[in-house]
DNA sequence: TCGGGTTCGGTTGTGCACAACTAAATTGGG
DNA sequence: CCCAATTTAGTTGTGCACAACCGAACCCGA
């Protein structure tokens, strides 16, 4: 089990970076519609599943509300969502999106070729890149 | 080349989870020395390379000096390192470490068995991650 | 039923990431 | 030699990430 020192070093540096470049790429293809990166998840997370509260969200995309409750206010001045108290629930708050919201998706299109390309891995090789990063993010949610 | 539609999306959002939740394991590590991750990297390129110029740091970390100098100010601030202008050009900034500093790469140890736990993974799988992750940067450095 | 504990969203404060900009120092071509 | 372009660090402003905290709503057991 030695000998892994520098390595897991530079894997922790690698995933930092790996994160903040991959965002860059989306950058550009978000920015025409004012969107950031984590403000593009929330709106799959509200195109594939509807009206979500943000509960969910934040268990979906392991946010807190101090990171949702203002992405959340600026996804609404934009006149892509809508925030309404549950009526049976004063506590819960549903996030669902506008027609704007709702037709933003096909604006946006499809940028899964666009960055599948940027990566220049294969399709084995993303699957395998997403079962070790799935994996080792299960283990670290147990080992904490 | 299809197929990839979900699979591409979900590479991207465990990237941006999987790095969050990495730092958020060196979070507690180091609290103790009240440094955060970015922090604790720059350290680790001023333990390995001796003083640096803020231009390399950027480099090194892929960093600009807007996230730079305030963070080398706040080190600075906690007497782990001092900036210096350069004598012979005066545009160059080099930060190097205080003994205070030098002294922390002891007190925090070795970090990388408890990284390495924490993933599950074996020291193959981690060395391919590193692997793809590298492959993937490289590639997309290219390809903007 | 009622009162303590829990859940939920929001606010505040700190630090990072990055774009856009500034100012000073240096470099290099004419 | 000189001045325009470049390099370098720093500043400002915006948004995300997260800890710590708050208040309101809900739940549940005595």
């Amino acid at each position: 089990m030695r000998e892994s020192t520098a390595l897991d070093d530079m894997i922790c540096f690698q995933l930092y970076a790996a994160s903040r470049g991959m965002t860059a790429i989306y950058r550009p293809l978000l920015e025409p519609h004012h969107l950031t990166y984590p403000q593009y998840l929330v709106l799959r997370v509200l195109w594939h599943d509807g009206p979500t509260t943000v509960r969910d969200l934040g268990h979906t995309l392991r946010l807190d509300s101090g990171t949702l409750s203002p992405l959340l206010k600026r996804l609404e001045a934009q006149g892509y969502l809508r925030r309404e108290r549950d009526t049976h629930d004063e506590r819960v708050v549903w996030a669902h999106l506008t027609d704007t919201g709702t037709a933003l998706r096909e604006a946006i299109g499809d940028l899964t070729q666009r960055l599948v390309c940027a990566t220049g891995l294969t399709l084995d090789e993303l699957s395998q890149l997403h079962q070790l990063l799935t994996r080792a993010r299960q283990s670290a949610k147990g080992n904490t």
